[in-house]
DNA sequence: GATGAATGAGAATTCATTCAT
DNA sequence: CATGAATGAATTCTCATTCAT
């Protein structure tokens, strides 16, 4: 890492790398992966465009890079929840309530990736190669994959009906990612009683 | 210069701007936005380039022409079932149904609306007058605000709780879109009923 | 083609693609192959850039198409000769002839060539594909293959000593590229009679 | 800034001068000039950027030191035959030999650099200054120059034709240079006899 | 002296759009 | 109207060189 500069609480002490990451972020969310530039970037990492090269192969590498590195405690921070030894309903909600939370704050990056990986490309045109969209696609069956086995936790225990695990922790996350990306999360914890609300009860009046 | 040619005279013209628009429709859902090139798109239309701008103004109109078109027929049959003077569960169904159908058969080039329609120039450098993208958001309103509107009928008769409408019918949709992308409809029956019954009774067994 | 010119007589009737490749030679044969850059051909074919790549696929195949336009007909040359049904030592003279001058008119962007496919990403690192620089060498077999054709012819006939006609040719050829390429060659006669009286009857005053 | 260090105080600084040299020596042979980045070279060398830039101006003046400094003791030795007092037949075998020897092994770094010196800015965009282009073509001039010499010792003597000299000298080169490049030198006595037969004895059978 | 992070001037390539025929 | 050759702005990526430490 180079710390040039004299004053390390100064903006620019954070290193290039990180800079870089961060105003790659920006663009990205902003304009998606496409319409994101390198030139965009670098303007607002204020640094030269051969530094992004230095510190990542590419842009495509520099876009996944930033995924993983955002995801990663995101996940961690999941898995513990899946695990904790709590009531199935309580664990479900405090999922829901950190898929709100992570959400909310990368829903803009994250329907690019999702756009991305699409089945794009499934005819050798595609920028990401079938590789590195797999391991993109690993990321999203992990994390769905958590709340599917909260779900069946909870089916075994009698406690939900039997229905296709699969499919409700799907129906679960896109219900999370809509409502984050329309912006009708005011607050998270509101907004998760809300969802397990529906999820869990229906909409019928008993 | 926009030749919309709205009164088609010879068999030939029109059927050209037929051929232009569905082999649009294959690339764009295929590729994407931005990796649809023009160039596949006469070739899949066996057409020359002047052509296609003989009859769109630029590439982005021939998208939102495409997506106009498409969307049409199913918002009218959509506002029938939504106007029906039938049940309100066995409408909210039939809709569902509708709605899986569509997003079945056009999925994948909404998908690539969806994308495009955050980033197309939310700043100075647009590619899209803020008029056009509200138009396509027009167009989700009105078909989410139709699902809304039954909700709404539902809670009136006190069939439904009381929950938030706006916010009930967002998520209705996106778990429909959700499976349709995700792949997980083989049948549009067995799927509407599965997300009906999610929806309406909850997960938990009672 | 596209002749929009009305003036048939001026230098702008070639075919942009002529135009292309005639300013491509004179540059490739000037700077070489990267120093070569397209801005500098398309300014001297007074044409755009995308019109390079109408007719090219990329700046190496249109290097190729160069050389293997230039060669074809040489090659069909020399073949006549060789194969014709005369002397063996006047044919030797005639192909020697044939070389010189089209080297005269090549030799630079021979040069560049040879160099191009020279032993270069033997480990992968290469611009060339394997296959391209098999083609160019290709080339370079069939023409010295002529002369050793008939350098054999010679020796079956008891005219010539029996050298290594592989060595041999190549050593001809590379005394023709030499006297070229070093402008040692004022007249084509003098300078094919001075190269075939040295193989032919050695330097030693007998 | 130019540190050419003359006197290495210290072992350790005249090695890393070494070190560079011989790294660049491999990567240009492998790679030719351009291809070659100084990022390979210091990866081998096993030192810094900046430290190249410490021995050397520049890449180009890198690449120059390399063949000078390659090219001395062949001289010398070639000096040491051409001048002996020897029959000029033993003399001009000699010198095959050695010329064989050396290309054998610079035959890469050599093919490179003749490339160079055409081309190298042969206008206003030269990257080497015509001065530096000439002392590369000296170091020609002087050892085919020393061919000649002894050609014209032969011819002095009444042993070889009149030939002309310089001609002669370069075709004498360049089927030295053509075997190496070739790789037809399994052996070098072999090969010297080889050459020195043709060229003596010429192809015609007596 | 040695280092290597930072830099930016190029270079190749793509592709929407125009316009003469 | 239909066509497609021509175009050049925009974009990614490379790599020699600098310079603060």
């Amino acid at each position: 890492m180079a710390y040039y500069r004299e004053d390390p609480q100064g903006d620019d002490s954070r290193s290039k790398r990180q800079q870089i990451l961060e105003a790659a972020y920006a663009v990205f969310s902003r304009k998606g992966y496409h319409r994101a530039t390198v030139d965009e970037i670098i303007a607002l990492a204020d640094t030269g465009k051969g530094t992004v090269y230095n510190y990542f192969n590419n842009k495509e590498q520099l876009f996944y890079t930033l995924i993983r590195e955002r995801s990663q405690p995101f996940e961690t921070a999941l898995e513990q929840v899946a695990d904790a030894d709590q009531p199935v309903l309580d664990k479900l909600q405090a999922m829901v309530r950190l898929f709100l939370r992570f959400y909310l704050d990368n829903a803009a990056l994250w329907r690019v990736m999702m756009h991305e990986i699409r089945g794009f490309g499934s005819d050798g045109l595609s920028y990401v190669k079938a590789e590195t969209r797999d391991k993109y696609r690993e990321g999203f069956s992990r994390t769905i994959g958590m709340l599917g086995r909260v779900l069946q936790e909870g089916i075994d225990q009698g406690l939900l009906r039997e229905v296709n695990v699969a499919h409700t922790a799907h129906a679960l996350f896109s219900v999370i990612v809509a409502l984050t990306f329309q912006q009708f999360v005011a607050d998270v914890d509101t907004a998760a009683h809300e969802v397990t609300d529906i999820f869990l009860y229906g909409l019928v009046r008993k």
